[in-house]
DNA sequence: ATTTTATGCGTACTAATTACACAAAAATAA
DNA sequence: TTATTTTTGTGTAATTAGTACGCATAAAAT
């Protein structure tokens, strides 16, 4: 009875470009869903963590280099799976810019970056995981600062509220905003400056990780 | 390989009264651990899903009916159980101060509340489990009203301030909470009055649901 | 009858959030 | 070369939300 549950996990992971938010997928080489992209994901073997199950996965089917990774939640829905009883482990992971390119592999004849707002229909309930990761993902910019995973190690500042606007889905205001996270203390304002394209050139900044951890002990939680 | 992966799901289930929070601990009948004190839990039937396991378990443990229930955390590391690989599903669950009769039966020897600070040790990783939802109750409790959860359909006001001290572990001020929960008005006032021991006799509430739900779909959150 | 304990209500003070406009630096078009 | 467009960079006033705090009332205990 207990051993015919299977386990798996998936991956949800977001990268951003320029403005748009894109999700990881994979083109299923076998059957079920034979030819339907899907989020990235498999079996769980018995000598590895869920973690290393994942990080596993997303090496063998597209070869991306994961930068943030947390836990998202367990689907066990009786019928989610053709194949019987499977369960699945969800992540939720980011990416950084410089790792887009994609290797595709054993699993997956292909792997693909998708437009969130553009997506192909997905196999199993991974539509409904994609939805909830993405909820998870809007929510979690506004209280801990994970947007700067999804950036390069520096960045103009109007990158990051652009980041901001692109998932929060409003607008916000420049001034206000650049109060609130100068008030935080957690960008290092870096010499060098960028120019790109046309306009005045901006600061470049980046993460600072430690004052943030160190913030984070003191209890004090970031909101935006 | 796969199919030797156990799924199991283990419920962290609190209740409150009179200013303590209980936690509901089993003690194990048979290896390993016999004998130790766990969470109620138990692996997933291939037939159920994993809330339908969590409640057969209770029942069957336990006795105690949950009033609310939401999943946690997956905990998949290698080692936690020494039966061999078992991952397990946590859930995190209230009950009203009603629901504190309790029926030992099939898997537990006994079943028993526990002060949350006053814990025997627990079984496998059990401890961190219990952290967790702690943790996770405590968040919870100040953006979302799940605090009602845990008190009668009807309560005097102190009742919920005593809740929030106890929970926080810290004082509120009274005047300014009963301000904060009144403008949300998530609270019905009764006709009903309560007098227990000496003092000024107080008012009862209940909670009005449909309001707070009103309140969500309008992207209103509760916050303390 | 007096004291103790708990509830019920209001106002002044402080901090946080929001709204809002113009100058400077670079690229492009005239 | 000059004018125009685009983007970055900065400050202050108005509003809103949060915090601190005191006294009157109702019942039980002494």
């Amino acid at each position: 009875m207990k051993k015919s549950i299977q386990l798996t996990v998936d991956a949800v992971v977001f990268g951003y470009e320029a403005g748009t938010i894109f999700v990881l997928l994979v083109k299923r080489k076998y059957e079920p869903y034979k030819n339907a992209w899907a989020l990235p994901g498999g079996f769980v073997l018995e000598n590895e963590s869920l973690e290393q199950a994942v990080e596993r996965e997303l090496s063998e089917e597209t070869g991306v280099k994961i930068n943030y990774l947390e836990q998202l939640y367990t689907f066990g829905d009786l019928g989610r799976d053709p194949r019987g009883r499977v369960v699945s482990v969800a992540y939720f992971g980011l990416v950084k810019p410089n790792a887009f390119q994609l290797r595709a592999s054993t699993d997956a004849a292909l792997a693909e970056w998708f437009h969130i707002d553009k997506l192909p229909k997905l196999a199993f309930d991974h539509k409904k995981i994609f939805k909830m990761a993405l909820e998870r993902l809007q929510a979690k910019i506004t209280y801990e600062p994970i947007g700067f995973e999804l950036l390069d190690k520096k960045f103009p500042f109007s990158d990051l509220e652009k980041l901001y606007t692109t998932l929060l889905g409003r607008e916000i205001d420049r001034r206000n905003f650049k109060k609130k996270i100068t008030s935080l203390k957690v960008l290092d304002e870096l010499d060098e400056k960028v120019s790109k394209g046309r306009g005045r050139p901006g600061s470049l900044f980046s993460f600072n990780q430690k004052r943030y951890f160190q913030l984070k002990k003191e209890g004090i939680i970031f909101e935006i």
